[in-house]
DNA sequence: GACTGAACTATACC
DNA sequence: ACGGGTATAGTTCAGTC
């Protein structure tokens, strides 16, 4: 039997105290194919230094008669090798230790306490990660697989039988073949409940929508509603769960997407049916998700992938975004144009006919978004799956450090090198409590407007310094060596030797493919060019902080520490540099330097970019950001310091960038935000802040008149804990109290919207006993917002005109007290 | 009770 | 617990006079 295939999705199981992997995935008609393999298990002991041929047979011969028998199994050690191999930057021998069972190699690992035996390794990296880099069998390429076809066979306790998929093969050989067209099925669904804690409300209804052909809602409620089309009505929420089964099974899917759906729908679903005794059994082996708590829940389905869109856009893309949450709704509008429907929840008792149907629509067009931001990203959920060769479901959920080492633990076979462990509980809460160390260097802007300013950057700052002075766990050096990198960390100097490490070779591979996609992408853009060169940028990114992270197994502060060291010399290197050029720096901000043209042409700049970058050590390399009309720097707000981390630019075309002000802060009220915005357009435009004051007087009249929509005076503050928790009471605190006492859904993570309220009798002194939800009747505390928005928002832009608008509003209350 | 600096908190920059 | 450090700024809290 020999068919092409792409493995989609990992799991694995045991047979006869073995374990065998079950990959899911298809062959290139669409069948969907069930591969079973295995593989050889083993785990690394180091040996000690300049072992004798006598010791070390004593040590095999010990080794050799470990048995380890826990959980009603059997495991043995079958075999045992001799290997030279690399470790953390030593060549050492080691002995390859084959077991019967993954699950037991931690058991293993702690008989090989014996003398002789330095290290032990490679005992907890999965089994399946260690199923993938053993026969390189990687998710989503494609392959040529031979071996034998299971039919209503006895083998593996007759598993073939149990499984919903076209063809189940245990496999003989695979070999890699050329790309060819996948286009997986996908299912996006979405539930609407009458509680927003999980299982605590009724499931009214659950909308499916897919690349196949389903438009569905699926519903036991509003029977009454007018007909449509794609509802389809069940006599209860029973019905509804089974008919939900049923309808992922008859289309089985690829892929099962939902948005917040770990946390949300499928908890949602599997609690609901638990409770009516119904089984969700969506696995293709009839099981049900299972879920496994960490940080945030995952719910996993065997052999159908369960993406939750929300946690990969949070760790791929949410750095980059606009977005001011990661709501459906604004992410659906910044990626696809497209918003949510509206619809005012309410509870179901209290929805009257017509209702149902918009709630029917609202529920369906949740699953549009979902299949349309699933298909929008599905080039990069591909290349990032491809890229760090693990599992989809995984990489889909990872933060970026778990990538990183992803990506160095499959690449670890190139350098010979055996891996590293996890760190232990007490590693990591010890790593923890380290003393921070200097991180970047920041210059302090002297406020003010310039003109004609340019901005060069560092690509890939911090992964260019780790490549160029070679900086890692495995080439840091205890000892000082004479012929190697160094520098002084926390007054201490550090080494690190000059033989690259696998680290920063890996790394220097992602930085030159990331140039190279990048180049490519330029030529002829495409989706894949996109997302590949994206994600080769977002690994180059991450690995700094990789080695900084204590949950990292190859984390290395001093590598961290030295690698903020190096590129802080390399800013201050290039600003002396640019200075004694004849022009002169204004800013700079860990790998961006801003400075003044001073009359040079375009052309002289470019030609000094050039100039700088021969004289650059490594493969560190500064680019041009670009040329900007005008800039402006602000004082801090107490003081006459330049403030850091706050800047507006504005370009030739009049695009404007804007950097750290109150325009760019969620928790500012909109009318503060829209009036800074616009003072800065006024200055950065055509340098006018006649224009702006003029605007700003306005703007104070019309908020004394009280003429400010409510809605642009709200400030939304996000929840970062439960209310309990607050030692400090703080006005968003209270605002979440009084949702509380009035029932409505608010918990951790959440957004709060309030506005400031002028309150009667006494005078309140605290803001917070002048806070009012949204639908609270009050007044606009007209002084609230003059003095603690408007104003800290245009004072110290105005104040670079020597304009002071404290005075405007002070004068004009002044002939305007009588009216109070 | 007013004043002041520290603590707490949220958010942004790179 | 699920990259890092640097920075601004508002509001409350707690201590002082």
């Amino acid at each position: 039997m020999k068919t092409d295939f792409i493995p989609i999705d990992y799991d694995y199981f045991d047979f006869e105290g073995r374990n065998y992997v079950k990959i899911i995935g298809r062959d290139s008609k669409g069948k969907r194919v069930c591969v079973i393999d295995s593989c050889p298990v083993y785990l690394w002991a180091i040996l000690e230094d300049k072992i004798g041929k006598e010791k070390m047979n004593k040590i095999i011969g010990d080794v050799k008669k470990i048995e380890v028998e826990s959980r009603g199994r059997k495991t043995q050690v079958e075999k045992v090798e001799i290997h030279d191999k690399n470790f953390l930057g030593e060549k050492v021998k080691a002995l390859k230790i084959f077991a019967t069972n993954y699950k037991d190699l931690h058991d293993i690992a702690d008989y090989l306490n014996i003398e002789g035996i330095k290290k032990r390794r490679g005992y907890d990296l999965g089994f399946i990660s260690h199923y993938i880099i053993e026969k390189n069998f990687l998710p989503l390429n494609w392959y040529e697989i031979s071996g034998e076809m299971l039919n209503n066979s006895f083998e593996f306790g007759g598993i073939d039988a149990a499984l919903n998929v076209d063809l189940c093969i245990k496999v003989d050989k695979i070999k890699k073949i050329d790309e060819k067209k996948f286009s997986p099925r996908v299912i996006a669904y979405d539930i609407e409940a009458d509680d927003f804690k999980i299982g605590e409300g009724e499931i009214l209804m659950v909308s499916l929508v897919s690349n196949t052909g389903i438009n569905k809602v699926i519903t036991w409620k509003g029977h009454d509603s007018k007909k449509l089309g794609y509802v389809e009505y069940v006599k209860d929420e029973a019905e509804l769960l089974e008919r939900f089964v049923s309808e992922i099974k008859k289309s089985s899917p690829d892929f099962l997407v939902g948005y917040f759906s770990d946390g949300f729908d499928l908890p949602y679903l599997k609690a609901r049916a638990e409770k009516h005794k119904v089984s969700l059994s969506l696995g293709i082996d009839g099981s049900q998700p299972r879920f496994y708590r960490g940080r945030i829940p995952t719910g996993k389905i065997n052999g159908i992938v369960h993406v939750d869109l929300l946690r990969f856009i949070q760790t791929a893309y949410s750095q980059y975004m606009q977005s001011e949450t990661l709501s459906l709704d604004e992410v659906a509008n910044e990626f696809l144009g497209e918003r949510k429907k509206n619809f005012k929840f309410k509870h179901s008792s209290k929805i009257s006919k017509e209702e149902w149907k918009n709630f029917f629509e609202y529920n369906l067009h949740d699953s549009v978004l979902a299949l349309k931001l699933f298909e929008k990203f599905w080039p990069d959920l591909f290349e990032f799956t491809r890229i760090m060769q693990e599992p989809l479901f995984d990489v889909s959920r990872n933060g970026m450090s778990n990538n990183v080492e992803d990506y160095i633990l499959h690449n670890l076979k190139k350098f010979n090198e055996i891996p590293e462990k996890k760190p232990i509980h007490e590693e990591i809460s010890e790593r923890r409590n380290m003393e921070k160390y200097e991180g970047a260097f920041v210059f302090e802007p002297i406020p003010g407007l310039y003109e004609n300013i340019v901005v060069f950057d560092f690509t890939s700052s911090y992964g260019s310094t780790i490549v160029t002075y070679n900086l890692s766990k495995s080439t840091f050096l205890e000892k000082p060596e004479k012929n190697s990198h160094n520098i002084e960390i926390l007054g201490k100097k550090v080494y690190f030797s000059k033989i690259p490490g696998f680290f920063p070779e890996m790394l220097k591979e992602i930085i030159e493919k990331r140039k190279k996609y990048k180049r490519e992408l330029k030529e002829k853009p495409d989706a894949v060019k996109t997302a590949r060169s994206n994600a080769y940028k977002l690994l180059a990114n991450a690995s700094y902080g990789y080695q900084g992270f204590f949950g990292a197994r190859y984390y290395c502060r001093e590598a961290a520490a030295a690698t903020a060291a190096f590129a802080r010399k390399a800013i201050k290197d290039s600003i002396k540099k640019i200075d004694s050029e004849g022009y002169k720096t204004i800013y700079s901000d860990t790998d961006s330097i801003a400075f003044l043209m001073n009359d040079k042409k375009e052309s002289e700049v470019l030609n000094f970019l050039e100039k700088l970058n021969s004289e650059l050590p490594g493969i560190m390399e500064l680019e041009l950001e670009g040329f900007f009309k005008r800039g402006i720097w602000v004082t801090k707000r107490s003081g006459v310091l330049g403030a850091k981390k706050k800047y507006a630019l504005i370009e030739k075309n009049n695009r404007l960038k804007i950097r750290g002000f109150e325009t760019v802060r969620r928790d500012w009220c909109n009318l503060a935000r829209n009036v800074q915005n616009q003072v800065l357009k006024f200055v950065l435009e055509d340098g006018n802040d006649k224009m702006a004051l003029e605007y700003v007087k306005g703007i104070i009249n019309k908020v004394k008149k009280r003429e400010v929509n409510r809605e642009d005076l709200i400030i939304r503050t996000q929840l970062k804990k439960p209310i309990s928790e607050y030692k400090a009471i703080s006005p968003h605190v209270i605002a979440a109290k009084k949702m509380q006492e009035r029932e409505i859904p608010i918990s951790m993570g959440n957004l709060v919207e309030y506005y400031v309220a002028e309150t009667k009798g006494k005078e309140k002194k605290l803001v917070r006993d002048r806070v009012k939800l949204l639908d609270e009747k009050g007044n606009y505390d007209v002084k609230y917002y003059l003095e603690h928005q408007i104003l800290p928002a245009v004072e110290n832009i105005l104040q670079v005109f020597n304009i002071e608008p404290k005075e405007i509003i002070d004068g004009k209350k002044q002939t305007k007290l009588g009216d109070f």
